[in-house]
DNA sequence: AAAATATAGTTTATACCTAAAATATTCAAC
DNA sequence: GTTGAATATTTTAGGTATAAACTATATTTT
């Protein structure tokens, strides 16, 4: 009754696959990220009429009760300033957080979360946590901190590389 | 040099962590699949100016030479019905891909490579298992396959978890 | 201090993605 | 054989994302 057509099946198709293990390990990896955040979503749509955006970037600023500029929000957010700058807007019109002049400096401002975003956010974040430890209930407690390792070496990996083509150019200049 | 400030840096900000290691795990699975995602999407770009979401339609196409229907799209790659249309819009005006009609069904045809799609879609093939490869390249091969094992673990509680939600009103009424 | 450069943020153009409504065709039941 | 439900796809309206161009302010160089 199941199909369980996804993106991993491109490869099982042909049996024993010749395909490289880094290659079906990432389309694993893509499967299980998209049907958690698909449900992430669609649970903050339909209980709280929000967006992952948005949640996200309120959940930053919940950590730095100073604010963050908008440049420390694209940073951490992984996204585009151009998209911090909407997602943002949105928010202000909500009232859920505020441009806050820096003196100093003209160009910029904190982006800090209002009292109602705080109260908004509290709600959210309870429920939020809740829809991931369930997301993840299948794994044992000794797996779940494997899988967490795992991905740290993964991530390492990653981080690395992107840095080394940014500063690549710059370094090569000696 | 490098701060490395990301999604998880909201979490460590506060020394001992009091969040669940379920929330901690979903933030690094996340970082990692946005890390090597935009690393595939900028390679499509700059090396083949095509996009992700094009080239894994066409992947889908290419394991199913008879082509697909729009509907089989949709659920492989996950993403809703409207979103298929748009894509394939733009590979056939590329003359990547072409609609097939089906007979016995007006309603419905297959989506099929063309030549052309078919020998562009080895190229980018090629480039893109190299790109894989890479991106898991500080793990060693035991430690692929351990993560492989437990990411199914996550997979197969996820489907169930989506599939329950679906059949539940059906399964009530009984 | 003027000119050049760098930085912070927004705007623009375009693509992606969704849910929900609309259209068109097929199938099932009477 | 016509009504009614189901299926396949498209359209619509709106949020999300990017890269690149743009505006405005700061900083550095000379």
């Amino acid at each position: 009754m199941n199909n369980n057509l996804d993106l991993e099946a491109r490869l099982h198709g042909t049996a024993h696959s010749e395909h490289p293990q880094e290659l079906r390990l990432w389309l694993r990896l893509l499967t299980c990220t998209q049907l958690i955040e698909k449900q992430i979503r669609t649970e903050l749509r339909l209980k709280f009429d929000t967006t992952l955006p948005r949640f996200d970037l309120m959940a930053q600023l919940e950590r730095n009760p100073d604010g963050l500029k908008m440049n420390d929000l694209s940073r951490r957010m992984m996204v585009s300033g151009g998209n911090i700058t909407g997602i943002t807007d949105q928010l202000v019109t909500e009232a859920l957080v505020e441009r806050v002049v820096v003196d100093g400096d003209r160009r910029s401002y904190r982006v800090k979360l209002t009292e109602k975003g705080h109260a908004s956010f509290a709600e959210m974040a309870a429920a939020h946590e809740n829809w991931i430890v369930d997301a993840f209930a299948g794994l044992k407690a000794t797996d779940l901190s494997a899988l967490h390792k795992l991905l740290g070496q993964v991530k390492q990996h990653a981080m690395n590389a992107k840095d080394t083509v940014k500063n690549t150019p710059k370094e090569d200049a000696l």
